[in-house]
DNA sequence: CTGTATCCTTAGGGATACTG
DNA sequence: CAGTATCCCTAAGGATACAG
C-alpha cells in the first residue's frame, strides 16, 4: 500500500497526505495522551479500529518517521512502537485540535482543567509532555 | 451523504469527524489564506478537487458551521463561501500544522519567511489575520 | 500476543456530461 | 457561473478466521 503521489508542495496537503484519514491521528493521540504503546494496546481505542486498518497505518507511520517500532528484548513476540521527535512535534497540532473541539464540541470528553490548563500554560505544558514522552517511565513486563 | 455516527466523546475524534479527510482542510486553507472565495475560485486548488467532491464538501462545512454560503444580491447565480467564526477558529491548527511540514518536508512550498513570520509572532499575526478574515477588503466584481 | 489473510461492502473520488 | 447527475473504479474499512 504506496503512497499516493504528491499533488502540490503545499505544507497543508504534505501533512495531509501524512495524517489526513481518519484514524492515523486517533493512533496517535493513544500513543502521546493515552500511554498505549503495544499493537493490542493500540487496538482497545474507544472508536474500534480494524485490525488491518492498524497494522497499515503503523507501516506508514513507521515509513513517515512519525514512529518507531522497537521490540522487547526479553519478549520476542511483544513490540511497542513510539513516537518519534517528528511524531512528537506533532503535540502542539493535537493541543490546538484539542482547544478547537472543546470550544465547540458540547459532547467533547476533554476536561475543563485540562483545557483551561492547556490555554494559560501551553508552552510549559508542551516541554512538560515532550519530556514525558522521550523518556516514559519504564514499564513493568506486559500483562498477560 | 449523511454524518456517520460518533464513536466516542473524544475531542480528537470530534474534530477528525468535521475535518479528517483529505479535502477538507485543502477548502480552508485557499479559504483562509489564498482569498479564494467562490465555487469556481475554491475548484482551482492546485490539489484538482472532483465537482461533485467539491460541492459535498462545502455542504458539510456549511451543516458543521464552519463556513456560511452568501449570495451576491447583485449576481444571483454567484455564492460566496466565507470562514465563519468556528472555521477562523481552525487557523491556530493550521499555522500548527504549517510549522510541522516546514520543519520535515524538504519540498514545502511554505516560504522560510513566513514560517519565521510565524514562529515569532504567531499571537499578533493570527490576531492579525483574523480580523483580515472577519472583514475581508470588499472585492470587485467577479472577473469573468 | 502480534499480526496476516480473506472476504465483502461501502464510501471516496475521478471524469465527464449536463442543467438552470 | 454554479452547481447536479452519472458512471465507474479504487481505496477504505469492517468482520472474522488463521498463523508464527
Amino acid at each position: 500500500m504506496r503512497h499516493r503521489q504528491r499533488k502540490s508542495d503545499c505544507p497543508v496537503h504534505f501533512a495531509l497526505d501524512a495524517f489526513g484519514d481518519a484514524w492515523t491521528l486517533l493512533i496517535v493521540r493513544d500513543l502521546m495522551f493515552k500511554g498505549r504503546a503495544t499493537y493490542t494496546e493500540l487496538l482497545r481505542a474507544e472508536e474500534g479500529i480494524a485490525t488491518n486498518i492498524l497494522a497499515d497505518r503503523l507501516v506508514r507511520l513507521e515509513e513517515d518517521g512519525i514512529v518507531v517500532k522497537e521490540r522487547y528484548s526479553e519478549h520476542p513476540n511483544t513490540s511497542r512502537y513510539r513516537l518519534t521527535p517528528k511524531g512528537i512535534d506533532l503535540l502542539p497540532i493535537m493541543l490546538e485540535i484539542i482547544q478547537w473541539s472543546a470550544k465547540y464540541d458540547p459532547r467533547t470528553a476533554a476536561s475543563r482543567e485540562f483545557v483551561t490548563r492547556l490555554r494559560a500554560e501551553k508552552a510549559r505544558l508542551t516541554t512538560e509532555l515532550r519530556s514525558a514522552l522521550v523518556a516514559p517511565p519504564e514499564r513493568e513486563r506486559p500483562r498477560p
